[in-house]
DNA sequence: TCTTAATCGAGACGGTACGTCTGGTCTTAGA
DNA sequence: TCTAAGACCAGACGTACCGTCTCGATTAAGA
């Protein structure tokens, strides 16, 4: 077995440095806001150069996207709980919790970004939007295989409602993400079961 | 009827600079995009002093909202056409239509605005969001009343879904806004017909 | 004898106005100094409008100057006491406490002006400067005239020197003008006796 | 001995740059005048940030205090000729015509900042004034030595005359700074002769 | 009494410069 | 070559005043 340690010549890269600045953000963006946070006060606080955040991340953007899917309850998986029902409930009830969090005001933050800059649009919605929407869809899927939706149910439009409902309380309307939301939606859905 | 000439004493407001600021706010989004459009080259593009513009708006945001809504093709009107899938097609119709548009740049500058700072997310869903999702639940109600959708149907959730998938993909999933996107959303919401 | 009440049409100016003006600019002055005093505080504080100080005088340093010589303890006689010594130490004993107060606060910036504004600097001297050295000049005159100084002496050298000390001190050296000093300068001065 | 080369981290200022402000203040005085130079302009004219300018100085005074000072033929050497006459009508000759040229006008400038901030004032007396004025009493007090002067002269007021005599021509009365004005000031102190 | 004309207080106007802030780059010495 | 530090150029920020303008209201003298 060949030890595969890709050997670039000079220092190497500081892991130390790189999870400082990860934490620096999450500290900076909790204290200040999505807004108030700058690539200045990031490298203030993670003890760093300038130089070194825009070596690696090419905007505050970046570096928020990946803090925040360091962040360990970030990603919230969809289980294969059996029923149609149960695994939206599962889902919407670990979702709307993170999304209640400082996770939902660094989400915000970076829809915002995406919104404003379309480079980084289209990576966050590589790495972030188009895998949770696959997900959801296999879901679907799993419930249109077990019967529970007619087959002529356009799956791919389903989806776009369920998550636009949850996105649209999230981005828009100020009403709450909770238990009761979770379960009309799902009623609504249950129309379309066979 | 008494004249009800709202008298202050001073110079009145310049409703030619005030529509010259409109106007220049559009020609600048246009050409620069909304991140890049800054309050000074507002300004010189209407040949107005800064001080103008801070006069009567907090932020390039509020103006920027004030040009959308004063555009006249922007408020989509809600038409009552007699049955639910047509009027739901018409709306949709004429909504993407505008979102394809310049005024789809703006509005998602608009939206970026909102998610980062709060006291313009107030402005923005009182004059914006409010409004236009009140016009689809009235919408959903007269289907309800002529029997089109079942008496148990959640009319406010679905209509978190219908604009939620509008939302969806306007905002964050790069899918286009057309026809067959309208029609498909409206055969979905057809499983609630009585 | 005609009555040479120089009538223009429209109505007058008001009094009122131009002295509480002046007693607006005295006041602000003392509380904010000169360079922090603007027309704008001048007006609000005098409870009149903008325009109504630019129609009677050109600039800030216009109005200060007017209020500086409408003080009535401003303009400092040159007394005739009979002597050379004693009119000098009389001239410098009031000179110098004027200097003391807030007049001089107001002189510095008015000398200030006039060294960045040629056009004031012109109308600086003529109201104030000039008038002030002719008197010194006259006062060296009777006193080479009753034998008190050589006729020789170059006077209006003589009054450059002295005017020249009291101003050198108190524009540039941080140094007291005091009855000391007065006396010193008398004492120096004495040397041109016949 | 210890290399005292001060080292401290981060890049070190540019000298370049600073030079560049320098050279820029000349020019746009030069061009514009102290009262409409700005730091902007300045900043403009030398190829550099506004923040460069504040980095190190406080204000425009500053600055330009340090552009005269800067400035070769600005510091008119007192130089000692053997005799009273001959060292005063040396130094005012070189005196007066570093005056009649731009740089009378930027130190006009400085002064009036001096008059109208008591902390500029402060700086400007410290490098500016208090030296010239401690040389020329050190030429008085060598001519004392000489015998030129009596014993009883008072150096430190005769010099405050002398200077007064210059500064007040140069700052507030309208009269020319040429050879027979020094003559004339010289043929004054020579009745002090011993 | 009515007209004419210049004044008044108020405050919005087009501008300019301020001093601050942030972005993204560069330049040191040292690891 | 990477690091921390921090100076660099660039330029927008929101504020403060400038001196001008535009209101309705006021105040005289002459019609």
């Amino acid at each position: 077995m060949v030890q595969q340690k890709q050997q670039t010549p000079g220092r190497p890269r500081s892991e130390a440095s790189h999870q400082a600045i990860l934490q620096a953000t999450i500290d900076v963006l909790k204290q200040q806001g999505y807004r108030a946070t700058t690539i200045e006060a990031i490298a203030a606080e993670a003890g760093v150069g300038k130089k070194t955040i825009y070596r690696w991340w090419s905007s505050k953007a970046e570096v928020a996207l990946e803090a925040l899917t360091a962040h360990s309850n970030t990603h919230v998986p969809f289980l294969d709980t059996g029923s149609l029902q149960s695994d939206l409930l599962s889902y919407f009830e670990r979702s709307f919790e993170s999304l209640r969090g400082e996770s939902g005001m660094l989400l915000r933050g970076i829809v915002a970004e995406a919104l404003l800059d379309p480079a980084f649009a289209a990576t966050f919605q590589r790495v972030f939007i188009v895998p949770r929407r696959a997900s959801l869809v296999e879901l679907l899927q799993r419930a249109q295989a077990r019967g529970e939706l007619t087959a002529e149910t356009n799956i791919e439009v389903l989806a776009d409602m369920i998550f636009g409902a949850k996105w649209y309380r999230f981005l828009l309307y100020p009403a709450p993400l909770d238990t009761t939301f979770a379960q009309e939606i799902v009623a609504l859905v249950s129309c379309h079961r066979a």
